[in-house]
DNA sequence: GGTGAACATGAATTCGGATTCACATGGAGG
DNA sequence: CCTCCATGTGAATCCGAATTCATGTTCACC
């Protein structure tokens, strides 16, 4: 419908549409092509292989997803305040369409798919580690390996939002504060004042960087 | 060779092989045949197909698992210290075999298996679940909602240790301090003290149970 | 109207494995 | 020595998609 979205762009929507309801399980070039209103041949002659299509479709969305993310990240807010927003957002709209949140952060495909999962994961834990490095150099975070501390905050929310274990569909006024004790959670392990140095041995200068 | 193994065990076995180098990808009735010395046909007598030897597979590690991290759980020692010590003990022996642990946790592969995984994911999660309610009584660790609070820790060591990010190959002497640094940051999620109240609203009471 | 390039179609083909099965092999019991 | 059953073999078969391609369409331009 709209003006400039081209086929290759039209196709990739209906790609959306599939693996948004069945994941990439039901990614069938057939039932793309269903979904595209086109045959399956015509899908190839935008996509080489269902694997390039896979990977545009990966690409797209995560880019729109980082952008949003970097947006948030960007205020000028207190490190503390921007790290909750970031959990908040990317929660908040996961939940929106979990199936497809779902595919794009675990469900494997293929080998060029998963460079792209790779690459996105690494924008978004770069996100989180920028702002806790802010963090602790202004003392509103407690010290931390940054890059650690983001992958434990990245698999955190992640699990909570998509794991196997997280419920299947929080009802909607369960939803917010669902939302919240995640937010919390990966707000505490990194906020300072908590009393873990009996148990947990500072090791933040020694592990920090060896290379 | 050992004496009471049967054949059905030396199948598996073979198999684990196979899983620990190249994932469940390479999982191949072929491959598993060639690396237990046996031919195709043989292992259907053991298995009745692919999916029942992923799943049984998966049943095995993941008890043995299972049954190490209870154990350490059970321990009477304060509840921070018992998780820190389950985070730990978790990710040590993972790190032993980072391939398999990554084939165990996330790599999907059937229905029939992925029951198995989530089965086994629940019952960490709930051993994590456990522990904190136990801190949440004695006031060793702070007022969160176990069940949310045990799947962001689940959440957060497996992407530190196996997501895509993790470094390849943690330097020997690197490995305790990393192992160090996530087990600081679950502990820290849930040691009470942190100062979060003016971000991240308690949501404790009000979302806490509603069914 | 005629021509060709771009675009579509979908049945036929190919392909990567899983699964089957007709045919050994070996050894325990008679 | 013969039979039978448990066990093993691996080539043949089957199956579910991906991929190709011979055969139409469309349409812009002459």
């Amino acid at each position: 419908m709209t003006r400039f979205s081209t086929r290759g762009d039209h196709i990739l929507e209906a790609a959306r549409q599939v693996v948004s309801d069945g994941g990439f399980r039901e990614l069938q070039m057939l039932t793309v092509a269903a979904s595209a209103g086109l045959s399956v041949g015509a899908i190839y002659r935008y996509y080489a292989s269902k694997a390039k299509l896979c990977a545009a479709l990966v690409a797209r969305v995560s880019s729109r997803e980082t952008e949003v993310l970097e947006a948030v990240a960007a205020s000028g807010a207190p490190a503390p305040q921007r790290l909750a927003d970031c959990v908040r957002t990317f929660l908040r709209r996961a939940l929106l369409d979990r199936r497809l949140a779902y595919a794009m952060i675990a469900e494997p495909v293929d080998e060029a798919v998963d460079a792209e999962r790779l690459a996105w994961r690494g924008r978004i834990s770069r996100v989180f580690a920028g702002i806790i490095a802010d963090g602790m150099a202004d003392g509103s975070l407690r010290s931390t390996q940054p890059d650690v501390a983001a992958s434990c905050i990245v698999g955190a929310f992640m699990e909570a939002l998509i794991g196997p274990l997280s419920p299947e569909q929080p009802a909607d006024d369960g939803r917010e504060s669902y939302v919240e004790s995640i937010t919390a959670f990966c707000l505490a392990a990194v906020a300072p004042g908590s009393s873990i140095e009996a148990i947990v041995p500072d090791m933040s200068q020694r592990g920090a960087r060896d290379e």
